[in-house]
DNA sequence: TTGAAAATATTGAATATTCAACAATTGAAG
DNA sequence: CTTCAATTGTTGAATATTCAATATTTTCAA
C-alpha cells in the first residue's frame, strides 16, 4: 500500500501547517487570557525574560523574544512610557542597551505568570499530562535539529 | 523532588513558547525556498486549497490557511492581479464569492509543492521519521482538545 | 595609532495587518 | 408578505511590522 505522492498531500497534512495552526490556537488562548491586564503575549515574553533582575541587551532580548531588532525596539518604547521597563547604557560596551525591569514590571509579571499557568493547566487537562511532555519534548528536539 | 513552581520557570518551558519558536523556525525555511519563485507562504497554502478545483469560499478559505477576512480579501486582490486565481458569485447564495485557481495558478502551484517537498524532505533527514510522524500526531490531537 | 570593517541599536518610509463600520443578501419570526 | 436579525465580504482608517539607511561604538589588522 504506497503512499500518495506528497505533492497532491492535503495542505493539512504538512508539518508547516499542523505548526502554524496548534501555535495559533494556543496563542489566541493565551492572548484571551493576557487581555485580562491589556498586555500581548509579546510584552509578557519580555517582562518574564528580564524579570532575572540582570540586564539584557535588545539583540539578546530580540532573540529571546522571537521579535526582529525594530519592532522591539518599538515595543520597548511603549514599555518604557508604561514605566515598565527601564534603558541603561552598558558601561561595558557602549553600543549596547542594557533593559532591567522595574518594580511595576516585576508587579505585572506576577499577575500575567498566574494567568499564564492558568492557561498550561487548562491544557494539561484537556490534553493530558503525558502528550504534553511528550510534545514539548519533540518540539525542543526539533528546535535543536534546525540549528 | 518536587518541581519548581510554573511561576518562575524560564519562559522557553511554555508549550506557547515552544509552538512559537518551532513555527518560526520552519516557516522561516519554508520561506527561504518558496522565495526562489517568489511567493509568500500564505499564497502557496491559498493555490493548494483551492487546487481541489473546487470553488471555495472567502470564509472557507480565511479558516483554511489561518488568516482573518480582511488579510485575506487584499491578499487576494494581489493573486487576482496576478492572474493566479479569480473570483465567481456563488450563484446559490449571491452573499458568498468562490474562488477558483487559475491555469497559470496550477502551474505555479505545482512548482511550489515541489519546493515544500523538498523542505518536508530536508526535516525528515536531519529530525527523523519517527519523531516526525509522533509529532504530527500530537499537533493534530492538541488541535481537535482546542475545540 | 589609524582606518576600515563589524556589531549594536534606532529611525523613517514603505508595506501589511487589524479593527470597526459598511453594503448586500439571506433567513426567519411574526 | 414584511421586517428585523444574522451572514458574508469588502473598505478605510488606525495600528503594527518590516526593510533599508543611519549613527555610534568597538574590533582588529596594517
Amino acid at each position: 500500500m504506497a503512499k500518495p505522492p506528497k505533492e497532491n498531500s492535503p495542505i493539512t497534512e504538512h508539518l508547516a501547517y499542523l505548526l502554524a495552526q496548534a501555535n495559533r490556537e494556543i496563542n489566541r488562548q493565551l492572548e484571551l487570557r493576557l487581555s485580562k491586564e491589556g498586555v500581548p503575549v509579546e510584552q509578557w515574553r519580555i517582562l518574564k525574560v528580564l524579570s532575572d533582575g540582570e540586564g539584557h541587551s535588545m539583540g539578546e532580548l530580540a532573540d529571546a523574544v522571537l521579535l526582529n531588532h525594530p519592532t522591539l525596539t518599538k515595543m520597548i518604547d511603549r514599555m518604557v512610557s508604561d514605566t515598565l521597563v527601564y534603558r541603561v547604557q552598558d558601561p561595558g560596551d557602549r553600543r549596547k542597551v542594557l533593559m532591567f525591569i522595574s518594580d511595576r514590571g516585576k508587579v505585572l509579571c506576577k499577575k500575567l505568570n498566574s494567568l499564564a499557568v492558568d492557561q498550561e493547566e487548562h491544557i494539561l487537562e484537556s490534553y493530558g499530562d503525558k502528550s504534553t511532555s511528550e510534545l514539548k519534548r519533540l518540539l525542543e528536539s526539533l528546535i535543536d535539529s534546525s540549528n
